[in-house]
DNA sequence: GTTTGTTAGTAAAGCTTACGAACAAACTAT
DNA sequence: ATAGTTTGTTCGTAAGCTTTACTAACAAAC
């Protein structure tokens, strides 16, 4: 008699469930299934997810006349019974454009097709626009895209930096001068296409599990500008009470002072991990001995912050994301074995920090991920 | 087109859906609201869920037909129209038994009602037993909370120390000798009733946030012979990747040293915290002033170590469990005052710290609350 | 070439679930 | 008395999935 649907974890039925809903998980049931495998026959998607062949092809019919499905010809294999009837996703009919407004002085944009994959691209430099300016130049790159793009299009996503609610709205972003501006919602009337506005930690954290194979409770660490995270536990991300979930920058790390922050407060991780920062301090050193103290100090810190947060959460997987001559080497190293050294090995011995292996586009393709999951259900 | 039930967080649908689970979630959907509103008349239910008055109707026959719902007499209120007919859980009509296995040296053991009251109580000390004889206790420990029971029982819930998987199998729990004993397995077969077995520091948090009136992104701290905590995270429990979630006791806080722990660390959470080695700092000390000291000692180490999980998470709330003399007051303090100054208050400005309001019964109630969820998806 | 058995996909019928329309019962207000 | 309001039920309908039974199309064995 256990209730509630998605895993079973939630406690609480929180609003009703008709049937037309319950028609809609399983749409996207399929469309999962097809993303994911690739071509199968009906009959594949029909054991693969314990549904009837019946109601597959009603669901799949369905699928068909809304040229999301397309039949792609019969299995060439030999064997008794009558040949299937391959489907697949038709990854060639829409598209998704996916905007990253993380970086500090350029906006980039890019159209991708339903695997994720970057067809086309186009960028915008900031020029120290913020407010309406800044909006007007998202929604110019936007433009562009939409331009650029020779497929239908099944939605814009857009990962911001800053505090931003479920609904879109960029409730804070400092470097932008943004507050309480609902961006999600001026694309959405502008372009009468579907928008999804997401925190960019966020979007690189589902990014990265979704095209880099990362673990259902990871933790993404984006180092740039400043220092932000974002969380997938259990495979869903976290946004947290006032959807500031992952904002770890400026938290004071150690007990033996350290730099004072823009914030005021004295040994943030900003101070010791934000590029600017990194990068005076290796620009201060002489010898490479000494720059590799920088990083390893770096990485220690990264490790001392992260380590009640592995202890806490359980995590299986920490993936850095940005400049990769500064992350990847010591400094990636120190934080590892620093958090080792400082939580149980019996639980976190086998857990794995590496470098994101999607480079600069980790924020764009997972705003993209965020438009394939809330148009199809997909990701 | 969003899918997915529950918050619409989940991302992927897993597995499918059909008719009679959507039934399912409304037939606790009707549970939940009648369990949290108390005496509703069928159309007060239509109106709260937004289904309609017939099929309210339809699915409160059914739960009448199980007893688990009463008519009540009719609202005597002054209004037009036919008087309603009040409903009720038949709060009276099962009862639930909750069994706690954290205590060093006794299991606990309550009959409880379905609003989570202690109607009886049992304990059996453990005397130092481990491994099966362990296991014999909690089973003949049941059977005395089911000789006071005087309802039907509608399962069990057991919160155990330890790691703890969905399954309720208790991967380890060093203090009682458990390695992957399946105790929630066992004692269904024993017992033939639904049982929930869950880790005590999870059971805690559902209990404070059932009853205690906690927000639903918390963390509860529950510190006694050692330390652990339970995460609630948009009102579900984060268990970890590892089932592990909330291990925070052996993860070493502060970069200046400090004792040496039994697992060979140095500076572990447990060795500020942990009761046994409080209470050996306190009996060392010969002021009071001394004694302050060490108790804020205490305190500041508890909140550096959650200073970045509070900013990772974006809790709003942290609850401590244990010793009251040793926790609510300057050690509390201390902690709050320490994340305040470790995090930014733009966001955690608000964050609440506070003991629980349940007392030594917090993991009893919460293992009832599982019960309560599990078995009519209501808490 | 025929028979046997398997697999894919469809069609029809039936069950479950929720809904809307309509209504009786029971009450208040005028 | 009459009109209006609210509750809860009955009846018929639409949606969704299943079961059952079918056709189509093939391989293997004889």
């Amino acid at each position: 008699m256990n209730q509630g649907f998605g895993n079973g974890r939630e406690l609480r039925p929180t609003t009703k469930v008709l049937p037309e809903h319950a028609r809609g998980h399983n749409r996207s049931l399929v469309m999962q299934t097809l993303y994911r495998e690739g071509q199968l026959s009906r009959a594949d998607i029909a054991r693969e997810t314990g549904l009837t062949r019946v109601t597959i092809s009603d669901l799949v019919a369905d699928l068909i006349g809304e040229n999301l499905v397309i039949e792609i010809g019969q299995r060439e294999d030999v064997r008794p019974g009558k040949p299937a009837t391959l489907l697949d996703l038709n990854r060639d009919a829409f598209q998704i454009i996916g905007v990253d407004l993380s970086e500090y002085a350029t906006f980039r944009g890019a159209v991708l097709d339903l695997d994720g994959k970057i067809l086309g691209r186009a960028e915008l430099p900031l020029a120290g626009s913020t407010g309406e300016d800044a909006q007007a130049k998202v929604i110019a790159l936007v433009e562009t895209l939409i331009e650029k793009a020779t497929r239908p299009i099944l939605g814009i996503g857009v990962g911001s930096p800053g505090v931003v609610d479920l609904a879109g709205v960029v409730l804070t972003a400092p470097n932008l001068g943004w507050t309480n501006r609902s961006l999600q919602r001026d694309l959405a009337v502008r372009f009468s296409i579907p928008v999804v506005v997401i925190n960019d930690a966020n979007a690189a954290a589902l990014a990265e599990h979704s095209f880099g194979g990362a673990t259902s409770d990871m933790m993404l660490v984006k180092v740039g500008h400043g220092v932000g995270s974002g969380l997938l536990l259990a495979g869903i991300p976290l946004f947290g009470s006032r959807f500031a979930a992952g904002e770890i920058g400026h938290v004071v790390v150690g007990t033996d002072g350290g730099l004072t922050c823009v914030c005021g407060k004295v040994g943030c991780l900003e101070t010791w991990l934000a590029t600017p920062r990194l990068d005076a301090a290796l620009a201060n050193a002489s010898t490479s001995e000494q720059k590799e103290q920088i990083l390893w100090a770096a990485g220690e810190r990264l490790g001392i912050a992260l380590a009640p947060v592995v202890g806490a959460l359980d995590l299986s997987e920490i993936v850095l994301s940005g400049p990769t001559q500064l992350l990847d080497g010591t400094l990636a190293r120190a934080t590892i074995e620093t958090i080792r050294a400082r939580t149980m090995p019996e639980f976190h011995g086998n857990l794995v920090l590496r470098m994101t292996t999607l480079g600069e586009d980790i924020v764009l393709r997972g705003a993209a991920v965020m438009v394939l999951s809330g148009q199809l259900g997909v990701s």
